[in-house]
DNA sequence: TCGATAATTAGACGGTCGGCTAAATATCCG
DNA sequence: CGGATATTTAGCCGACCGTCTAATTATCGA
C-alpha cells in the first residue's frame, strides 16, 4: 500500500497514469508526452509497476503499458477505509 | 492537487489521518503515538495543515487537529477523475 | 548473423525530505 | 510578573528521489 501512496506522489507519474486511463500505450509513445530522457521514464514506468498500478505487454519491440484498473478501485476504497471517514452517499465522485 | 498527494505519501502521516478519523486530538495527544519528536510531528501537522487535509482549532494551550473530510472526499473524487476510470457501481468504495 | 530500433539497467549527482536538538512563541495560573 | 506547559520555528544532517549519460538487453528485418 506504502509503494501505491509513493507512486502516485510524483506528478509525473499521475500524469501516465492519465494517459493511459485513455488506453494502453508503449513506453516510447508515453515517454513523447515528457520532457524527461527515456532511461528516467522507464524508472517511473518501473515505480508505477512495482505498485501493480500498471500492467505490461510485450508486442515485438515494444512494450504496451495499460492502466491496473482493478488496483486502483482497490486504492481508492482503502483510502475510505482508512480514513474511517463516510463515503459519499451515490458515486465515487462524479459530481462536483 | 500536488500537495495532497506529496501530504499522502507519508506512512506517518496517513496515520495522523487515520487516527483523526475517530475524532478530533490535541497535537501532544497526536504525538504520543508515534516514536517521534514532537518537533517533527509539528512538521507532519505542518503538511498536512498546507494540503488542507486537517483543520485547527486552538483551545488554551492545546491545539486540536480535525480531519477536513469534505477535502478528502474531493480527493478521492479527484482521483477517479484524474484517471478517466469509472467508479464502482455503489458508494464510494465503502464495502470491501 | 548483422545492424537498427525499443526499452531497461548501471552508476553518478543535486535537491528534497524526514529526523533530531536547541531556541522561540503562546497560553495558563499563582 | 514569573514559572510551567504545549506547540512551533530554526538550523543541521543523512537518506532517499528524480534526473542524466553511457552501456546493456531484446527483438525485428534484410
Amino acid at each position: 500500500m506504502n509503494e501505491v501512496f509513493k507512486a502516485l506522489s510524483d506528478p509525473t507519474r499521475r500524469k501516465v497514469l492519465q494517459l493511459l486511463g485513455r488506453g494502453e500505450m508503449s513506453a516510447g509513445e508515453l515517454a513523447g508526452h515528457f520532457d524527461v530522457s527515456k532511461p528516467s521514464m522507464s524508472h517511473h514506468f518501473a515505480v508505477l509497476k512495482d505498485a501493480d498500478l500498471v500492467t505490461t505487454r510485450r508486442e515485438g519491440q515494444q512494450i504496451y503499458y495499460a492502466l491496473n484498473t482493478t488496483v486502483l478501485q482497490d486504492v481508492v476504497a482503502r483510502i475510505w477505509d482508512l480514513f474511517g471517514v463516510e463515503p459519499k452517499p451515490s458515486g465515487g465522485g462524479g459530481e462536483p
